[in-house]
DNA sequence: ATCGGTTTGTCAACAGTGATGACATCGTAT
DNA sequence: ATACGATGTCATCACTGTTGACAAACCGAT
């Protein structure tokens, strides 16, 4: 009857089983998590319009009613399952006179991890859906959190907010050269002169001499 | 035989508009500019997902019909309508040793004219749509004939067209947290100094003495 | 053990989309 | 005047995000 359990093996790993309690077959944080990891691989790969709630809702073994009574809207699920933090915390404590080189060489590092690659197509997938203001909001805050707030109480000199974010934006353009044009000229330079080079261009904004 | 374009397009040279009536359209290259014009103006306006082939054709005065049949699909018809080409060949033509500033100044005033104006909101809308793969392939042309081409020739030492590469992503960076991101803090600093921190880091990659 | 209420899941439907193909109409070469 | 190709109209398809009505499971109280 329903003590059966197979209906959970067509889902793969299985989804979180709940401490309390004989494993219950209805969980609303079972299946808004499900919905989340589900929505989460499929926008990381395709973006927001790309990905129907539909395809979102047979990942996660669901109705695609639930995707929005759970998450209100395809729009608020994006926003709530896209938020990334670059990992760059890190590098920006380390040494002023090469941090220009060190933030380039970090992000050029950023595919060779997992973590590195979701962050970087989250990324891209949230600045490709970025005509809608939340999640140009969305983007500011990740802006203001990685780079601005770190970088402006180390920067010496006049304008520190101001050359921070034209850091941010240098860092930004490289980002989408890379992962979002997909430039092949910096697909093919070799890691150490493209370090070298962007580096020495930030580091003339970390420096900051007039 | 082939219903193709070439056609239509010699064949009626006094298209212009009609000064008055409803005479009917009937004419192949005024209806696709119709189209054109109607889809460059919603595309920049809202982007590509945005904006409904219905809207575009409510706004050409045509039927839906038409607009894929005149550009096969929606995804041509923004593509063979959102090239941009920046007007930046006169800036590129400029002493060397103050190019860095007068390309920050040049982006930043393109705001301030219609065409500019129009170049920035049909790029911001090409890198939205860019998980697209051929408006990928329309993006990096844009910046290899805007930035690239005329870069490469004047820049002295090695690495040049990484340099003219990585100049562009410079570029980019600032005209996407202008645009794009809408960091505020750029909206807010003064032209002088946005042209003479940014522009100093762009130097440094023209120069590029290591 | 049975009620009542709340949570969770299912289903059909809606208005909208991009796209297609059948059909109607016009302009003109013959 | 007729035939034919070029141009325009219409209905329709499969799909989308979203909604509301309904059903089934769970839980506490009696």
């Amino acid at each position: 009857m329903m003590t059966n359990l197979s209906t959970g093996a067509e889902r793969g790993p299985s989804v979180a089983v709940r401490p309390q309690g004989p494993a219950r077959r209805r969980s609303a944080t079972a299946t808004r998590q499900a919905i989340s990891e589900a929505a989460r691989e499929l926008f990381a790969d395709s973006g927001f319009d790309a990905v129907g709630i539909r395809a979102i809702a047979a990942r996660a073994g669901v109705d695609a009613a639930l995707v929005i009574r759970y998450f209100g809207s395809k729009e608020r699920l994006f926003l709530e399952v896209m938020t990334v933090d670059l990992p760059v915390a890190a590098v920006m404590d380390g040494p002023l006179e090469s941090l220009g080189r060190a933030l380039v060489e970090h992000v050029l590092d950023l595919s060779s991890s997992h973590a590195g690659t979701l962050a970087v197509t989250s990324l891209s997938a949230l600045f490709r859906a970025s005509e809608r203001a939340p999640v140009q909001q969305t983007l500011r805050e990740t802006i203001e959190r990685a780079f601005a707030v770190p970088l402006v109480g180390r920067l010496r000199g006049g304008d520190a907010e101001l050359r921070a974010h034209l850091i941010a934006a240098q860092i930004g353009g490289l980002l989408t050269s890379l992962h979002v044009v997909r430039d092949p000229v910096l697909g093919r330079a070799d890691r150490a002169s493209l370090a070298a080079r962007y580096g020495a261009a930030i580091q003339r904004l970390i420096d900051g001499e007039d």
